[in-house]
DNA sequence: TGATATATCTCGAGT
DNA sequence: ACTCGAGGTATATCA
């Protein structure tokens, strides 16, 4: 067995903490004036730029792949230009540096997920009860000119139903389902098609308008349905 | 002049290099394998998890407001559980740490931009002929019931067209102009009212969805645009 | 590779 | 508090 890290291979996330300013050119310009942030280089060469704000968006970065050119003295004071593919750049003028550290953190294991959309409708493909004594499930993902229906059913008394899920039902979900139905009704072979618009919670003026269309608003309740899923099969 | 800091209000961000599990519980159910992470606590209270890949987002975070309880021993080893008003939970359990220090940063000076789709407007509104020889501007942010139309125009035959402008031309931006052309061509002081949807990009959906409502599609050029304009109106 | 839909989207403006 | 729209959206999936 051939080891597994090699000098060569070691990668490690750089943390500088710096009073620096930053200019971005690319899809627009953007500029930092001069004062203490966080730089955060990590080990696929991304560089990011946080205040001492905001959990989730850095101020400025340059996503994988790019690369930096530092030009700096001893004491870290100078440039760093980091380039991407499509020219975009990203300079951070460096006028003191209060911090420098690195360390190896190895790839991380990944994270695991449990309640998105996708699970959703695997969920409502299995049980597509939960909308009516009889309903049976056509197909998930039906195809259309527009693009595939979530779920396409029929009722106990077999007239079809075009379902679209969502986690969180807005008026987007309602206009998309719209021009589904729209165009599955000019289709002679499928006429009528009803719609249904699930979602784990929906919105008043999104409930207002589905119900304005004709389209049926059904609230699920993600826990109940996973309770009647196998609990073997579960993530975590 | 009052003191600008007190020891009570000094904000410090903390950087921490530990080997933790975190579970999230709110929106979905998520969990990350015990492994080497950075974890960024800022001054506004926020917690981010990172991994050593990825510039622009961490694995799992908790926004500001939130609050954190911290119950490690003098090594650092324990847990700490982050909750924000909705309730919403993170949990992050530490091993080992590798690295923790702190680092005053103070209230950044904020982030200038340039090249926004209100800056297209500016640039469109100036120079209407674009969409045609002989157009001519009635007004930007021409004011209906449910909302204001980017641009109002006459072309070269006086007929009305209303424009709608976006950076990257989806189909959110299809139906919004076609709900403005559905109302202003209700009032008969104004009808006929024909559509042109302007965008720097235009994805193959929309422009299907546009073409199928006789709306006409016009890709913009940003730097040609920007080109015939005052180069010192510029921000920088 | 390009197009499409999702996201714990985030974030800001306006009501 | 809520809604709506924009984002250097980023990111995953699927053709």
């Amino acid at each position: 067995m051939p080891a597994t890290t090699a000098i060569g291979n070691v990668r490690l996330m750089r943390l500088v903490v710096a009073i620096c300013s930053v200019d971005y050119a690319g899809k627009l310009s953007a500029h930092l004036p001069m004062a203490p942030r966080l730089l955060l280089v990590k080990a696929d060469g991304s560089v990011s730029v946080h205040a001492d704000d905001r959990a989730y968006k850095p101020l400025n970065w340059m996503s994988p792949p790019c690369s930096t050119k530092i030009e700096t003295d001893e004491a870290g004071v100078g440039t760093w230009t980091i380039t991407n593919k499509a020219n975009d750049t990203l300079v951070i003028s460096i006028d003191e540096v209060l911090h420098d550290s690195q360390h190896e953190l190895g790839v991380d294991p990944g994270l695991i997920k449990d309640g998105v959309e996708a699970h959703l409708q695997e969920l409502l493909a299995e049980q597509v009860t939960t909308f009516g004594q009889g309903w049976r499930l056509v197909r998930r993902e039906f195809p259309t000119a527009i693009g595939p229906v979530d779920l396409m059913c029929k009722d106990s008394s077999g007239a079809s139903v075009a379902v679209e899920i969502k986690r969180r039902g807005e008026i987007d979900g309602v206009e998309q389902l719209t021009r589904y139905l729209e165009l599955l009704n000019r289709d002679p072979l499928l006429a009528p098609v009803a719609g249904v618009f699930a979602a784990q919670e929906i919105k008043p003026q999104a409930r207002v308008l589905a119900e304005d269309r004709g389209i049926r608003c059904v609230v699920v309740d993600y826990d109940a349905l996973r309770g009647f899923d196998d609990p073997d099969s579960r993530l975590f």
